[in-house]
RNA sequence: GGGCUCGUAGCUCAGUUGGUUAGAGCGCGUCCCUGAUAAGGACGAGGUCGGACGUUCGAAUCGUCUCGGGCCCA
């Protein structure tokens, strides 16, 4: 059915309408699979390191992600950020070379082997279980490397970073070779979650909280010098004083060294009765009542009260061992219950022994692996079970009257998640890296620093983004402990240490890096299956005849801590890899890693080497649910990455990776990302446009000058803006600014303004009408400007659009991806502030003009703005001169048919416009839809404008 | 409890050294176009800038407190 004029279709058909073959549908999750094998089978990465082989170098070192699961929303925002970063420098002209890497070792893993397992666990040796932790480990290393690569991260895939492989274990042992020179390592008791039933350490992963009842008790600790103490409080009573603590495990009594008491919270001096003599004890003030309504007809009466820090420093005689306490300050004190005076057992509390380490205290522990008193404790506790012991200590309480009462109490206790038992706190021996003994650094010289002051100093040298990590780092680094690098674990790297008959440790250099190579050439599991000769056969004076025979040498049992893995891959893979270099530009993670990657990467680096092994470091956030708490996988609006890309694409999931700003929270949800399609689609859009407009366009016969005071000359300048501001916030790493700017500049500048006013004078012009030609000029910038600067967002679309850009300049056209072509340039022009002031004008006059059209619209149902005229009111003689160049761009801008000058006298401003209703006046085009003067002038199209008919002709 | 940090329209973000009626894009609503068409355009409604109190002639911007998040510790 066809109500349309004959002739009306074949004006039509004279137009030159927007033709491509780039589709308006993305279509990416189909199609983006099939670029990732097309680059792959391009060698793209390869391709892009040798286009930059002589370029200097921008190394962002990635941070190994744990080797576990399929990847999450968090993931993806961390390497979409180090990829667009990547790529951008690329395009810079950099040479970008991108090592990933993977974490192999550690808890998690063998926690999930063991618990598979189950009760076999117990028959199979530490050998087999390393052996499927690292088939585990191998497993996701595979599925996520190509998770990452779905989403188009570019890296050297097929040669990564593990920390499991020998080459790296060995370069680890080096670093440790070098700390181990620095005279920096050495080897302490410290208290671990200890399982008896198992005889083993255990982390905090494999303990589960039980409710038990215990008894507690409250004991008198005697003060060592009453009389002192009363002297020094003006405490005139004659009765003996004490200091009154409470705890849940009486057997940790005997390794009793200290009282903690909080220096700012305020105890008393209570007088009070128990079985029939006065007696003086200390407790915080606001627990007085509480703990003397445990004694009945004690008659409390406080006698004077103190700070806590006054009384630190005082001493106690130990009920039952013949050892004198002192009272100690913490922090971690509270008066929730207890007294206030918390019983210190540095050997027996993870806070206690903090108290301890403070305090040069004893980290005293005499329970065995086996869970019973050594000899070291009164001998009728000796050879006893700590629970056997509970009982006996209470009752050797109450035997010298220094029990003041018990209580039964029911509490959340730590169980061994694989006996179900009870686990105690136990002090065991344990490698540590001192962080303030000073040391110069292997091949230094100049002044002997610790690790603390170094680390200091060079945070101080480090860029931070946001800039407060750096206070957030400085401050971990003022009150961190020694690095316990020991584990009892399996899974991991194990600390070569031999120990001779006489269980001295040989841990030197040169012992180390004698290990170190024969990882290297089999791997850390000959630790497991190898004779100490063997694994010190590659350096025959690596054992030093006084120490002992090779042959009878013991090997430790424990192995590092992960993070000194992963914090010595700045030597492992930046500086064994021959292509990067150390230190790296960039370190990017997650600003838990402030703690983790960051500071555990500093400090390995600063004892090895005295440098810092990142120039800057950035961080981003946690993705949030939309009401700004913490997602967990439970929830419903749980966002699942690999689904999101399966059902999305990835440009889109790093096109909204690109728009928020990853320095805070960062909101999510499925629906927020499904309709962040509109973003991905205008964009999209844009290139379409401006890709069929130059279907006809050859820059090298169809460039036209660009005048600045013409539409053109202001689209132009704005690119040339878009392409500096983009430009400076890549360079700033404000990808969410980067962003923005480049979607405004598509929604406002090109599609609503640029785009929108000259498709008259693209479809209607002859082709070569210079008018037409100078518009695709402007647009041809643009497309390959848009193209290459949205490249590092959405790189998948970006790539497609490339292709359909004709006639590339020479130095693109080289270019078979838009990830090896290099940033748009600027044109160079300068813009005069008159120049601006016209533009400016030009689109105040252009809102004058819509607005205008609008009241037409609704007062008179005028619905074609072509239906139009714009009358530009100047009274001014030299402006009216300046505008009339403007003519045919302000018609167009507002979509009007037809524009004028007139003299109309104005008083206020200098010019205005009017939009005039020509229904009635003038003859609409058929082929322009224009209503002009000139409709019909020519008698060989009665029904055309002058210029369509001459275009017409001209197409003939 | 401590360190660091965030809180501007439904959403994502701007708001320079404190200064006229707090901006943008999207979304939403209404309308238009049908020669970017599972596109495009116009207009419009939305915020007392988490809250309170201060400093100031004047604060989203400075200070104190407070509420609610987040990361890391304890």
């Amino acid at each position: 059915m066809s109500t349309e004029t004959p002739q009306k279709k074949n004006y039509k058909q004279t137009l030159n309408l927007p033709q491509t073959a780039f589709p308006m549908e993305a279509k990416l999750v189909q199609n983006e699979p099939k670029r990732l094998a097309m680059w792959k089978e391009g060698r793209l990465y390869e391709k892009l390191m040798t286009a930059r082989a002589k370029a200097p170098h921008w190394v962002l070192h990635d941070g190994p992600p744990f080797a576990n699961g399929d990847i999450h929303i968090g993931h993806v925002i961390n390497k979409t950020l180090k990829d667009v970063f990547l790529r951008y420098k690329s395009m810079a002209g950099f040479q970008t070379p991108y090592v990933p890497g993977w974490d192999c070792h550690g808890l998690p893993i063998e926690h999930k082997i063991t618990k598979d397992l189950g009760p076999k666990v117990r028959e199979m040796s530490k050998l087999d279980v390393r052996k499927l932790c690292h088939e585990y480990a191998q497993k996701y290393v595979g599925i996520q490397s190509e998770q990452f690569q779905r989403l188009g991260i570019l890296g050297e895939w097929n040669n990564p970073y593990l920390t499991m492989k020998p080459e790296y274990e060995s370069e680890t042992l080096n670093v440790f070779a070098d700390f181990v020179e620095a005279g920096l390592v050495y080897k302490q008791l410290k208290p671990v979650h200890w399982s008896i039933a198992n005889q083993t350490a255990l982390a905090d992963a494999e303990l589960e909280y039980k409710e038990v009842d215990d008894n507690s008790v409250f004991v008198e600790f005697a003060a060592r010098n009453p009389g002192e103490v009363k002297g020094k409080f003006d405490l005139r009573v004659n009765a003996p004083v004490s200091f009154l603590i409470w705890t849940t495990t009486p057997w940790t009594l005997p390794a009793n060294m200290a009282i903690a008491v909080h220096p700012d919270v305020e105890y008393a001096f209570v007088q009070y009765d128990r079985n029939g003599q006065t007696r003086i004890t200390v407790v915080a003030t606001d627990l007085v009542e509480k703990v003397f309504a445990k004694v009945s007809d004690s008659n409390p009466q406080v006698l004077k009260t103190v700070r806590g820090n006054e009384l630190v420093g005082l001493e106690y005689q130990h009920p039952f061992v013949d050892r004198v306490g002192r009272v100690v300050h913490a922090e971690y004190v509270t008066t929730t219950d207890g007294t206030g005076l918390v019983h210190t057992a540095p050997g027996h509390g993870e806070d206690d022994y903090h108290t301890g380490i403070t305090n040069h205290i004893e980290i005293y522990c005499p329970v065995q692996a086996n869970g019973r008193f050594d000899s070291t404790v009164p001998n009728w506790l000796t050879g006893l079970t700590v629970w056997e012991g509970n009982p006996k200590v209470t009752d050797k309480l109450k035997e010298l009257d220094v029990l003041f009462a018990e209580e039964k109490i029911r509490h959340s206790y730590p169980h061994d998640w694989r006996s179900k038992t009870p686990t105690i706190f136990r002090a065991t021996e344990q490698w540590f890296i001192s962080l303030d003994k000073p040391f110069v650094p292997k091949g230094g010289s100049g002044e002997a620093k610790s690790l603390r002051q170094r680390a200091t100093e060079a945070v101080e040298q480090t860029t931070f983004i946001p800039s407060w990590g750096k206070a957030r780092i400085l401050g971990m680094l003022e009150s961190r402990p020694d690095w316990c690098i020991s584990r009892q674990r399996a899974w991991g790297l194990p600390i070569p240490v031999f120990y001779n008959e006489k269980d001295e440790p040989l841990l030197t250099g040169q012992s180390v890096r004698a290990v170190a190579k024969r990882f290297c050439e089999r791997g850390s599991d000959v630790w497991f299956t190898e004779t100490p000769t063997e694994l010190l056969s590659c350096d025959q004076t690596a054992c030093p005849a006084h120490f002992g025979e090779v042959a009878k040498l013991r090997k430790e049992k424990d192995i590092f801590d992960v993070w000194f893995e992963s914090g010595s891959s700045w030597h492992a893979v930046l500086q064994c890899r021959s292509y990067l270099k150390f230190p790296a530009d960039l370190y990017l993670e997650g600003s838990d890693q402030h703690r983790g990657w960051f500071q555990l990467s500093l400090l390995p680096a600063l004892g090895a080497t005295g440098t810092p092994p990142f120039k800057q470091v950035l961080t981003h956030g946690f993705v949030v649910k939309p009401d700004g708490t913490k997602v967990s996988k439970s929830d419903k609006e749980y966002v699942t990455a690999t689904q999101e890309i399966e059902r999305h694409g990835a440009d889109l999931l790093r096109l909204w990776c690109c728009s928020v700003d990853y320095q805070g929270d960062i909101p999510t949800s499925p629906q927020a990302i499904k309709e962040f399609g509109d973003k991905y689609r205008k964009i999209r859009n844009t290139l379409r446009y401006l890709l069929s407009n130059l279907y006809d366009f050859d820059p090298k016969q169809n460039t036209q000058e660009v005048p600045q005071n013409s539409l053109d000359g202001w689209a132009s300048a704005e690119l040339d803006q878009l392409i500096a501001d983009v430009t400076s916030a890549y360079d700033a790493y404000q990808l969410h600014r980067a962003f923005r700017l480049l979607h405004d500049f598509c929604a406002v500048q090109i599609s609503a303004v640029y785009g929108n006013a000259m498709k008259d004078r693209l479809y209607c012009e002859s082709p070569n009408s210079p008018v037409r030609r100078r518009t695709q000029t402007v647009m041809y910038r643009m497309i390959i400007a848009l193209t290459k600067l949205l490249a590092p967002m959405i790189v998948f679309t970006a790539d497609e659009a490339w292709e359909y850009i004709q006639h590339k300049p020479k130095d693109d056209a080289e270019c078979a991806s838009v990830h090896l072509a290099l940033l748009p340039q600027p044109s160079g022009q300068t813009v005069s502030d008159q120049q601006r002031e016209e533009w400016k004008l030009l689109m105040d006059l252009r809102d004058q003009g819509l607005a205008q059209l609008d009241t037409l619209k609704k007062e008179a149902g005028l619905n074609k703005a072509l239906d139009a005229e714009v009358i530009y009111e100047v009274d001014d003689d030299d402006l009216r001169r300046r505008l009339q160049v403007y003519g045919p761009d302000l018609e167009d801008l507002v979509g009007a048919g037809f524009h004028s000058f007139a003299e109309v006298s104005t008083n206020k401003p200098a010019v205005s416009v009017k939009m005039v209703d020509r229904r009635e006046t003038y003859q609409a085009c058929a082929r322009s839809w224009k209503r002009r003067p000139d409709v019909g002038q020519d008698p060989d199209y009665p029904d055309l404008t002058l210029r369509d008919a001459a275009a017409v002709k001209a197409n003939k």
